[in-house]
DNA sequence: GAGTGGTCTAGACCACTCA
DNA sequence: GAGTGGTCTAGACCACTCA
């Protein structure tokens, strides 16, 4: 590969070599929790310097797609580590631990996107889409209450069982069963009242306060793969967020 | 400065130079918007190489205390510019164009720090605080409420017309007129339902859905210096938040 | 002790800004 | 054209991990 290409096509090699790692992820040559080469392989392989290797993986770093262990080696990110578990769920207890949650699965059928869904999800209005409810309890208590929507071309052959094989633990099985890994979330955050049948399936009177929030989650190159609406019940939980 | 120091008191060079330079933004010898001396004479100032003071200025950029512009120089980062007047502020009109909103106060008066108060602001219980309500309008409209409290011994001499004079830009006014920069902040989002005194403030039906945030605000050495409550009216609003 | 990522240097050259 | 930050290299040595 050659060093600096002239204006106008110019594009640091680095940004060349995250293309190309960022592929190989994609791909799966190399899988969630799995080491990829060392710096130095990576930079025989690509024919650049290790310096120029290891801003491409600091980026991929920073970006969470790659996690870096000084003496171990350099890690695809995944779902499964621990500090992962609560990195898209900003939902604490008011008091005691931060427990982590656990799902438990409603209903999951099928259906055709309607209009708003197909402009989320950016397919095709009447595409075949997955619906899952599921409630996340914390303590015993349903807490949530999600209404998740899978486009089902991304997410062929999955049901009910296959929901229950991995506990309810959906992005974990996202990568596992299908290959796509959740790397940004976008959420829309409203105060609504429970109507009576929301209510109901959470516990509390018609009428309280819920947080009502909409997701929708995007995998590599900012594609959208799921979209959810998400109550909760706040009487002694909170959305929580740290801004820097 | 010598390069490596042995351990166990082994501490990068570049983490020492972070510190020098955040040193100088702290003392106020580089203040918001200005720039600061280029990458080399920073090198030759602390003794290091040039590589070694990019790494901390890209670290400093990174958590927002520095702004860089290939070209023109590295800035100190200041709430002023456009990019940053939405950066702590995360709700949207549903429709329509992002519009800042307009502050609008309504009250500031001295009082005495409570047993929760000191405890969020970290100082002693019975301090004296500034007390601050201020509506935020959204094309005329109060879509919030705020409740802002300040430790007097941090912000002396700020009164109802400093805040008035800044147009109610409070964390402009904490960097124009303190010296304090606002880093980070820590929220808990809950739904509530509008009691009959804040329902009629925000012009909605008592018993409205709204959403209640707690905010800690940091500076410098996560010293918080501000915690506020805000109620939302979210009928045509959201809180949105993106995480990465 | 071998292999990994982490730090640091000195030097080259490029892209961008401004006068 | 001078000055800024941005990219890239080659090489040295350090801290950490694991067998």
């Amino acid at each position: 590969m050659s060093a600096h290409t002239p204006s106008p096509t110019f594009r640091p090699l680095y940004q060349q070599i995250k293309l190309l790692i960022t592929q190989g992820l994609v791909s799966g040559e190399w899988r969630p929790g799995e080491v990829i080469p060392s710096e130095t392989d990576l930079a025989t392989r690509y024919s650049v310097s290790q310096g120029t290797v290891r801003k491409a993986i600091s980026d991929l770093a920073k970006e969470n797609l790659l996690v870096r262990h000084q003496g171990k080696g350099t890690f695809v990110a995944s779902h499964n580590e621990a500090q992962r578990k609560f990195h898209f769920l900003r939902i604490a207890a008011d008091k005691g631990d931060h427990v982590y949650p656990e799902g438990e699965l409603i209903s999951c059928y099928r259906g055709k996107a309607d209009k708003s869904t197909a402009k989320l999800l950016e397919i095709k209005p009447g595409s075949g889409i997955l619906v899952i409810h599921r409630y996340m309890r914390m303590a015993g208590n349903p807490v949530m209450l999600e209404e998740i929507h899978l486009p089902s071309s991304v997410f062929k052959g999955l049901s009910a069982a296959r929901i229950n094989q991995y506990h309810c633990h959906l992005y974990s099985m996202f990568e596992s069963a299908y290959q796509i890994r959740i790397l940004q979330v976008a959420e829309q955050i409203k105060a609504v009242l429970a109507d009576a049948g929301t209510a109901k399936m959470m516990g509390v009177a018609a009428g309280s306060p819920l947080l009502a929030i909409e997701r929708v989650s995007y995998t590599y190159g900012d594609k959208p793969v799921e979209w959810r609406r998400i109550y909760c019940n706040t009487q002694s939980h909170s959305y929580v967020n740290k801004i820097v």
